[in-house]
DNA sequence: CTGAAAGCGCTTACAG
DNA sequence: CTGAAAGCGCTTACAG
């Protein structure tokens, strides 16, 4: 029962070469009507399925993607995940599945061990790990980075987001509004939410207030601490760099006994499931995801099949209203 | 660049056999220190590394399992394949990771293909392929169905769960109790929150009260409906199948200017990153998920080696409380 | 239209 | 302690 059946075992019972097995199913050459009727049959009844990996070592191709990342809940890793897998399977690619943590060693380790022949290419999401090492580590095998870096196939354009929302807001008569921007993202330079806010607020000619800009570790914890202190200094609204932190925001206010949207305003980012499980519903910055996956498994298969690297594509997301940001009362906005 | 290093390449280099080469890298034989030494100073110079399925279909083994999930955004599903990859990567197992969505094609292909010989295994977690499919379209690869079925090496005792969840709230006052349960938890027989339900008011000399039972299909928007008819029925606690649903009772109460904890009171299940993300923290049943993660992984180990299938582990439950319930006021506690 | 043989890159009896 | 040869299960030139 434990002993599979091979392609030998095919041919002898039908009567056939193997090489004969072997070209009746992959439908590379023709074979004569009556022998590949008995071929299908004996397949069939023995239940054979061709091994895998002995074609694949044989053809040099593996049909697998290592995918590398940092966990697998935390819903924009995972929403991500799930897209790429849906472009990927369009390839018939499957996805060897990687979870590093934000173990520097583990994500090494799981590099090399991938790319030793067991895929075709890896995509590397994790963020203790850098295209350049990415690429040492992975030898012959094709890498590409995710995001942060300049040779990754995708540029999110994080700080038009960020601008989306800030001039929502502004739209809304909120003029003191706090900004919690992500400790993580940090390409280019700086979170692009921190750039977003000084420069619109600067082309508002308002105040550049450094004392609203804090920076968290995109936990809800630290954003519930955060918003906390924002609100302390007279803020009417918080934009976040990611939906758990606006979720803090919202654990802030309540906490206060404050009404949400009413009495303060917040945005978040991503678009993940958590933004329409919180009540007021988030409104949040989306990712094109489809669009994002569609991009990087394009540049994947690309240098998989040994063409260059191709320049990256930059991408614009997007705000979704929803239930979290209301007008300033009018008294307020005469403070202005 | 692109053509990889053989361990013939090392091996000439090395001005030895490709034997030799193999033994000293494997260490399953002894080799001479000089020797053994210039084989590893060739190896790092051309940065060889084995080509991983060349050994494997050498060896028999590929070292992959195969793990069929339904997605990667819930956050059950994800929460348990981040702890079974945790578990299997101690022995040394990657994961090939299937996401089949509820479509039977394509779990029913993904099972076919990665039982061709690309994994030594696979886990089943997919809600529409029973364990007898799952076998049959395994053929002589071993195949373990995570839960749900009589074959499971892990029986959940949610029924004991949601006891301990309705003792709290019993123990708290409430008398008129909602539930929440999930259609598509339907082992064995019916969701056992249905079950635990009934079997505690009966047991309390309560009447069974049908028309505080309700069945949902595990989202927010739906539990979010069905905790409105609820509260139009006057109950003063929800117990919800999962934590989606518990949430959604959170957005019904506010939606109807109610406050939480102290105008109704709230259990999930799962304690998923959610419970701790929405206001007031939601107290919910939690699953000893690295329990569960260990005797499935060991019984898939088991099944590996040849083993034979083992009995069910039942595994229980544990309540843990947060924010989401109150006393009910003594006037309502009079009624009794 | 069909088959015998070589080869993918390793590992492992077998022989020394 | 070391190597030549066979073999894992396929596919694919090569020959007919």
């Amino acid at each position: 029962m434990r002993t599979r059946v091979r392609i030998s075992d095919v041919a002898r019972k039908a009567g056939v070469s193997p090489t004969t097995v072997s070209h009746a199913l992959s439908g590379k050459r023709p074979v004569g009507g009556e022998i590949k009727q008995r071929i299908f049959d004996v397949v069939r009844e023995m239940d054979y399925r061709p091994n895998f990996f002995a074609g694949a070592i044989r053809q040099q191709k593996t049909m697998l993607a290592g995918v590398l990342v940092k966990d697998c809940v935390s819903s924009a890793t995972t929403m991500l995940l799930e897209t790429i897998e849906a472009e990927l399977s369009l390839h018939n690619y499957e996805i060897l599945l990687g979870i590093a943590g934000l173990d520097v060693e583990k994500g090494r380790h799981l590099m090399k061990k991938f790319s030793s022949g067991m895929v075709d290419g890896v995509i590397n999401m994790l963020p203790q790990i850098s295209n350049t090492e990415a690429i040492q580590l992975c030898g012959s095998t094709p890498v590409i980075t995710h995001l942060r870096c300049p040779e990754s196939p995708i540029y999110i354009d994080f700080e038009d987001g960020a601008r989306q929302a800030l001039e929502y807001l502004w739209g809304c008569g909120h003029r003191r509004i706090g900004l919690i921007a992500s400790a993580t993202r940090r390409y280019p330079v700086v979170d692009p939410f921190l750039t977003a806010y000084r420069n619109f607020m600067a082309a508002h000619n308002a105040e550049s207030l450094p004392e609203l800009e804090m920076t968290g570790n995109d936990t809800t914890a630290e954003g519930r601490a955060i918003a906390d202190l924002l609100i302390g200094r007279g803020v009417t609204a918080i934009l976040a760099a990611n939906d758990q932190m606006a979720v803090g925001a919202y654990q802030a206010a309540y906490a206060r006994g404050m009404k949400l949207p009413e009495e303060l305003s917040v945005i978040g980012s991503d678009d993940s499931p958590l933004a329409t499980s919180v009540y007021p519903a988030l409104t949040t910055i989306q990712l094109p995801l489809r669009e994002i996956a569609r991009h990087t498994v394009e540049a994947f298969l690309n240098r998989v099949n040994g063409g260059a690297p191709r320049q990256t594509q930059v991408v614009i997301p997007r705000l979704i209203i929803r239930d979290s940001v209301a007008e300033v009362r009018s008294g307020t906005i005469a403070m202005e």
